[in-house]
DNA sequence: AATAATTTTAAACACTTGTTTAAAACAAAC
DNA sequence: GTTTGTTTTAAACAAGTGTTTAAAATTATT
């Protein structure tokens, strides 16, 4: 048995390899990269993963998990107005993904050039995703037959609030490079932000407001 | 000087060019593999376009103007009610991105992954977007002047609108795979769409309502 | 028809890729 | 202290990469 100090080898490895591939794609990154980042021999990679796809693979994974994986409890906390679980959401969704900015674009660009990658992976999310629909979708209606909401789909609850949150990150580079953030008076991505978050909110609060 | 016939040489390798980096990224794409696709000589690829980089360039910057390109012209036609243009807007971008599904993440990933790709473009977008911006804002001041709508930022229009229009689309595949879709009751992203276009319109409908 | 310019080809170049090997260094067990 | 098992190393492997070369084929010019 090897000794289990806290930057083994292959954890220094992984932890290249996490930084690396996320950095510069499957494509983009090689196990040379990885080995000289981790500080270590390159047959060294091979040693502990056997191979590039089967490393790629275990950081994906946990990548893929921790992108589909959304707090959506927060929104059936029916101790706390809506509004105010809506917000917490936001905060939550938003400091999640500022946590690790690249996480959508890896995800979205490896299954895009790799579609099989989403083979792969497909069944453990099923239920899950299946179990934290029927529950907001209960909380919606609860809301809506108590004359606080107008009737609304969770799944398209889920979508704008997702789109809204995700998209303008992913597309913060973009959006500060061609101007588009300047023209309309915000010095950087930093400060249109919080105001975007706000009015996000103001937007899921309209759509929910029972028709008069 | 060569002939122009319209599957020239050149242009059948631009063809194949196009495909394959949209298909496989700039590092998953090989200069043989164009050659192969646009069934030409590899050296070929070279003596037209002198380098990889190159060749993928002028993909790229097609593919980059295609992307930042909204037609926002369509909102500001006053002879149209509202909600009639914003209706026409989503089918239009809709259309335009289901023609080229592959384009937003290839934008997003391709200068998620070389940054510098930006820095090298940036210049001649800014101009334009600063005028689009200007003219879309005149026109929701106008409208709220006269009391159609509540004050809106032109910025915050088109981010809400382009988010909920394209993330879904590139989400797609993960969506159907994961069985989000299937656990609201759709049984593919396509049954999925036409629903969503009316709720993102909904949404939007709901945001600019004055308030009462 | 002869010459010049352009286009295409097969082959090779130098370098990088993922992976394997076989020996060395190290730690654990007896 | 010797043996056993594990970890690390430098070197090499075969295949793939972008690119160049120099000759051949084709087309254009005179």
């Amino acid at each position: 048995m090897s000794q289990e100090s806290l930057d083994s080898t292959e954890i220094k490895i992984k932890e290249a390899a996490r930084e690396l591939f996320s950095e510069l794609g499957m494509k983009g990154a090689t196990m040379r990269k990885v080995a000289e980042k981790a500080e270590v021999n390159v047959a060294l990679v091979n040693y502990y993963f056997r191979s590039k796809e089967k490393l790629f693979l275990s950081i994906f994974e946990e990548k893929f998990r921790s992108y589909t994986k959304d707090g959506l409890s927060i929104l059936n906390d029916t101790s706390r107005d809506l509004l105010d679980r809506i917000k917490t959401y936001i905060d939550r969704l938003n400091h999640q993904i500022n946590n690790d900015q690249g996480l959508p674009i890896f995800i979205l660009s490896e299954t895009h050039y790799n579609p099989n990658l989403l083979d792969m992976l497909s069944d453990l999310n099923k239920e899950q995703a299946a179990i934290e629909t029927q529950q907001l979708q209960a909380t919606l209606d609860l809301d809506y037959h108590s004359g606080k909401i107008r009737p609304i789909k969770a799944i398209d609850f889920q979508m704008a609030l997702f789109s809204m949150i995700v998209f303008p990150i992913i597309s913060k580079k973009i959006l500060t490079k061609t101007g588009k953030l300047a023209a309309a008076g915000f010095e950087s991505y930093e400060s249109y932000e919080p105001h975007w978050k706000n009015t996000t909110l103001s937007i899921m609060e309209a759509f929910l407001k029972p028709l008069s």
